[in-house]
DNA sequence: TCTTTCTTTTGACAATTGTCAAAAAAGGAA
DNA sequence: TTCCTTTTTTGACAATTGTCAAAAGAAAGA
């Protein structure tokens, strides 16, 4: 829970109440190695703080193909977002990667310390904030870059996801096939 | 202001303290077409509600190309988020294609709001909520669709975009080239 | 170790999309 | 209207990326 405590100062320090009754609304899960956190289908009732392994966001296209479009690393926050937020069933399968330790706490509980911790709501906000920005950049990256160019951004930002994660998925987070993302990483 | 208070109301109702209070930090913005509501390299200090006309967000490339990633249309909030948020000098301009009208409060008016104003903070954080989702199936379109599909996506979800804007700028709003899509148009 | 399975690479070819240049069409101003 | 500017369309061709099939390589279990 200390790596949660860290990962939240550096958004937005709370204070010490907010933290307690935070800590007391968290309930720790560990999931084995290609478990489901989430499936789809059904609304997914909680927000995860990921301490330990990895995870990837994915939905079964119409032509029955996985389709990747996130990874969960350490100290990520994991949810299907849609869903969680909507109350609504989604699209969205999580799927672990690696043996993983979270902490979750659920819409409801979450809400109720928003009426207790104003500064918890602020936290989210500010959270929240920020993984807006990465999505936008990545809708950019997406909209304006080329295969080649998303690789070698990936490559920068985050190498770790090509040590971790298999290049059928990568490829598909990239919105590119395998075979091409193969190409490319041969010809680097 | 009616709208404004109409559109956030379907967000989530705020207090009549609140709003009053939101209504005062208010500043109406009055700006002809083909102006500029922010430029590039400055630091955008400004949420706005667009009340009446239409604008887009786009920066310039290293080609030297214009890239837009976003419209604005009535009743959306428009802001340079990154710069908004992060305070840090952005790319992005955001243009004004038809006479508009607009409200805006400053960062630090809207914050101190915040402070005295519990329900305004959720408020910001549910709409920023939904402009993620938006966000979210907007990548999800760019990283899994045809071209064909993403503009036949367009013309059922945002018919009045292609009524308003240019086709260049829908294009590259697209991701595709302009020959691209007047052909692909032309095939529908 | 030897299978078995999963992952990655390679080849051949097709489909999609981009680029450049020019023509056509539409819109605005005098 | 008429002229001028901007926007859209079209053609020819090139570059990028996808698809299908098969081979090669790596990882996991017996």
């Amino acid at each position: 829970m200390n790596a949660l405590h860290q990962c939240i100062s550096q958004y937005h320090p709370i204070s010490i109440a907010a933290w307690e009754a935070l800590s007391k609304a968290l309930i720790k899960v560990e999931v084995p190695k290609n478990s489901f956190l989430v499936k789809e289908g059904a609304v997914c009732n909680k927000l995860y703080f990921l301490e330990r392994g990895c995870l990837r966001g994915y939905y079964n296209n119409l032509d029955g193909k996985e389709v990747t479009y996130w990874f969960g690393f350490e100290n990520n926050f994991i949810t299907s977002f849609y869903s969680f937020i909507s109350r609504k069933p989604g699209i969205e399968n999580i799927q672990i990667l690696e043996d993983s330790t979270l902490w979750g706490i659920s819409f409801e509980a979450l809400n109720q310390l928003f009426d207790q911790h104003h500064d918890l709501e602020r936290l989210v906000r500010i959270i929240n904030e920020q993984y807006y920005i990465r999505l936008e950049e990545r809708l950019m990256a997406m909209q304006f870059k080329t295969a080649r160019e998303r690789y070698e951004q990936l490559l920068e930002t985050s190498p770790h996801i090509l040590q971790r994660i298999p290049l059928g998925q990568i490829a598909s987070y990239l919105g590119i096939s395998q075979e091409t993302l193969s190409r490319i990483r041969s010809q680097v």
